[in-house]
DNA sequence: TTGTAGGCGTTATCAC
DNA sequence: GTGATAACGCCTACAA
């Protein structure tokens, strides 16, 4: 005998099937039967290993069933921190996860190499994070793109295992094999040109996101191309820089300042919007008076800015709830071969933000 | 042979230690071995395992270590929706977890259940959230009381497993054993006072926190009775509801229309503070001349109100951390036997909301 | 209807 | 440095 039989080598150890049947004075093997539920048990021998494991508030051992099925049960979730827009995505996530009886395991960059310089110090903490998920064998990730696009090598470490990935509001190329679940983005720049058109305005500003984002790419070139079918009208665009939204406050002043100031402006988030408030209320200009603005996303802090903000709204509790739901559906095998990629339709909420242009200007 | 063996049971089947040992000629023992860094092999059959495992991508399978040891090095973490303030915390629990190889699994209460009457429909929800956790034999949870001290039933399925517990700004009953960690309430109602009564006030406001809450009773009572300290000062309290701080509106609008008008409030928390500021809009009482405001929390908002809010910060990020090392050192019985309650400091951060009384009012 | 025993996948360890 | 084996909790084919 290699090792001492240690059958309490856990002081604090669950109960297990044996457990059970040492109380109720029968084996584990009809512990097993009566608790899978297959009628071949005497009645009276149900009720016993029924109370027995109730008494001794049994619970079933994932970790086992996951070892032995290669099912863990469990999805990777790799997220920024979070911001309004993603923890009502993860809203979504968590509870069509728990209503498949998934579990999430949700790992951030680390706080610590969030002012890293070196490229080096990121990449090596986002492969330990795929690591920690990897060796916990999930069933699937779940990757949000500024975690994921910018260190697609990385990314393989999933792909490389056929593991299941969806990316949100993201795109990975096709070597992937990636499902991606977004909002549609190209509706959103449309309904927004049209919008400030219909306003009367016609020498327009937009505020891009980072070209390195699935988004900002989007929104600006369907924003742009509605506005070049319209007869009349100008579009001037700066690109705010990846990062945090104030680090465009340069771009931001510089069009507020430019000559020929536009009379409505795009920016394309809510996090830009603001702002583009703030410079414009340090400047000032009038918002609806001098300038209108819209927004994309539809915050919490929207409606409370002054004036409240005309926004483009995403259901972002849905995208949620999608990206989960075709993680698992992946798992199963249940989909087709070819990745999935969906755009969940917005809506363009009006507020007060937005104006029609003055007689004296146009 | 009961079964036939069945090496491939999972196509898609990680690589195992065996795998290794056949592509480097060695037998899985030496394996791992070489991968447990006992330095007991020759360097080169060192190098020809090691580069083995890099080519196959090994990853260690820690569902089966979970159920060899016992330890799964996985959290559990209740948690409400994601506010600014959670949202810190959160990331300090994260980051924590991640520096000591741990992985948080984070459960919400359901969406679905968010509007449900009968209270039952709750309880049955939060229980088989609990019941997730359990079954994946998490080694510890972090509690948020909201999520928690309603329903201390159930609670004890995870203390009746000895199951370590750390809550978050609430203490359990002693009989739970459970350890605790917060911001020191009492510090900062003091505060508060002190800094009010300095600018002359002595009619003061306070909306409380719900009662239910121990933050709701802890500021309160600090509050309360620094005041009661200082003689000339009055204090009127009405306590918010439980729920929603806009529900609280009522309450709000009734001290701003008292007869005798308190010249200062403190909001127990920065999220009532926003609704002062709005039924204060609304009612046509200017910030600063007419009242002045104190909240709690510092949250992400607070700076960027107008005016800018004076209010008491704690540093969430820390709670989170803090909450995180003590689950895991229970975890390794490194603790002495009591229970653990630490209040972290707090800090007043003064900002334009609050003013000295004007000599006409004093 | 129930018990026995072998196997699931992975790792660690003991005797050689 | 290796082969054999225990171990985890659970499932299941087969014998009783």
């Amino acid at each position: 005998m290699a090792r001492r039989l240690n059958r309490e080598a856990h002081p604090g150890r669950q109960v297990s099937q044996r457990a059970i049947g040492e109380l109720a004075g029968v084996s584990q093997a009809t512990v097993s039967l009566v608790l899978a539920g297959r009628k071949v048990n005497s009645e009276e021998t149900r009720q016993r290993v029924l109370s027995a494991a109730k008494q001794l508030r049994y619970r079933p051992n994932l970790l086992v069933h996951g070892m032995q099925t290669g099912k863990s049960k469990m999805i990777g979730v790799m997220a920024p921190p979070y911001d309004y827009y993603w923890s009502r995505i993860l809203y979504g996530i968590h509870d069509t996860l728990a209503q498949n009886d998934y579990v999430p395991i949700t790992v951030w960059p680390s706080h610590n190499g969030r002012d890293v310089e070196a490229s080096n110090g990121y990449e090596t903490d986002e492969l330990s994070q795929i690591h920690r998920l990897l060796d916990r064998r999930v069933d699937g990730v779940i990757l949000w793109p500024p975690t994921a696009s910018l260190f697609s090598d990385h990314v393989s470490e999933f792909s490389s295992r056929e593991l299941p990935i969806v990316t949100v509001d993201h795109i990975l190329p096709k070597n992937f094999q990636a499902d991606s679940v977004g909002s549609d983005e190209a509706d959103g720049g449309k309904l927004v040109a049209d919008h400030l058109c219909k306003l009367g305005h016609r020498n327009i500003g937009h505020i891009a996101g980072p070209n390195v984002t699935s988004w900002g790419r989007l929104r600006r070139q369907s924003f742009e191309d509605a506005l070049a079918e319209i007869p009349g009208t100008s579009c001037i665009t700066y690109e705010a820089p990846a990062g945090h939204p104030t680090l465009a406050t340069d771009q931001i002043r510089a069009m507020l300042t430019l000559p020929n100031r536009p009379t409505a402006i795009f920016a394309a988030s809510d996090l830009l919007a603001k702002v583009v408030y703030r410079v414009a209320a340090s400047l000032g200009i009038s918002i609806t008076k001098d300038l209108s603005i819209v927004g994309f996303s539809d915050d919490d802090f929207a409606a409370e800015l002054v004036p409240p903000l005309t926004t483009v709204r995403q259901d972002a509790y849905r995208v949620g709830r999608r990206a989960a739901e075709i993680v698992i559906a992946r798992g199963s095998e249940s989909l087709g071969k070819r990745p999935l990629h969906e755009a969940l339709p917005v809506e363009l909420v009006v507020r007060s933000s937005t104006a029609a242009l003055p007689r004296s200007v146009a």
